[in-house]
DNA sequence: GTGGTCTAGACCACA
DNA sequence: GTGGTCTAGACCACT
């Protein structure tokens, strides 16, 4: 089921609110181990750096958490919501970060 | 106690650095027994393979050496400074290859 | 074609030899790009951290050098003399440090 | 559920015994993973040694076979039967190793 | 899409 | 009961 590239959007973003659509669908249960990076870019049909940098913002807005060398995991729905709430917040971070590169 | 003490991005190290200050401060006397890779393990939170990493690296620079079946040792100090010398030119080597790519 | 050749018990020194072997043939030539670390798993069917074990010697040794994002590559024949009578003299070294004991 | 010592034979045929009454119950299927060499110590309350004694055995007389960094598994029941009929050479050779060392 | 690091946990060789 | 080797497979840093 790869992702369409119709739109100027980017890529990731697709990738990216397809994995929180699946999540608010409870199809990706709290605490429960996602897809890899590697199974994630074969679904989509996209490169693994699309696929991190869509993870990327998904930990950091709250939604996973990712273990090294173990996965990456539904965050909890309680730490979820805490964290939307500072979603804007966050956006000005992950601008910013971009601008430092 | 997990280490989160220094620089050096990867765990390996920092345990790694650990292990050094400790020795240097004489809390690990020359020739005495360090604990055992497990030990490690629980005292930094880490893997035996990070544990394994540092330790490997130590007794490449001379620091420890290591016998199966009986434990890990400090080493004597004479032994040590011969042997970082030898690595710093190992470094260097190694340093002046990359650069000429 | 797994690796059954040699002595040396251990598998990463199999793998080790059969690449010595195939630099000293000329298999592979001096600053050209040797297989991937999944190419080599699949060749001598081990896993990625006995091959990379078997690397990682032939990198001190000076046979190889790394690069991260691009490759692993054969030393240029002078490098590898220089560093090769380094790796002897640590060799030494460590040897009789563990006649002391 | 520890073995007994009472009588003077070998701790380690004990635990063999015990595990081959296990397979031949049907309690380890052919294929299955059979318990760490750690699990049996527990469940025996002997020593590790004791443990691979038996291992050893049940390996080489066709009834488990072991896969370096998986773990051990029963063996299916067509090579069980063809291994059983020549264990007495098997035999010989255990007892002929024992004379080397 | 490479090499680098890390996890978890198995069996092996030795003392 | 230690250190040594190996498996399988994850995420990370960089090109």
């Amino acid at each position: 089921m790869p992702v369409e590239t119709k739109d100027g959007s980017a890529l990731h973003l697709k990738v990216k609110d397809a994995i929180i659509q699946l999540i608010n669908d409870g199809e990706y249960k709290p605490e429960a181990q996602l897809p890899t990076e590697a199974e994630f870019c074969d679904k989509y049909g996209v490169s693994r750096t699309t696929v991190r940098t869509a993870l990327q913002q998904l930990t950091m807005e709250g939604y996973i958490y990712r273990k090294r060398g173990s996965g990456t995991f539904v965050a909890a729905h309680k730490v979820k919501q805490i964290l939307t709430t500072t979603v804007e917040h966050f956006s000005k971070q992950i601008t910013m970060q971009g601008k430092n590169r």
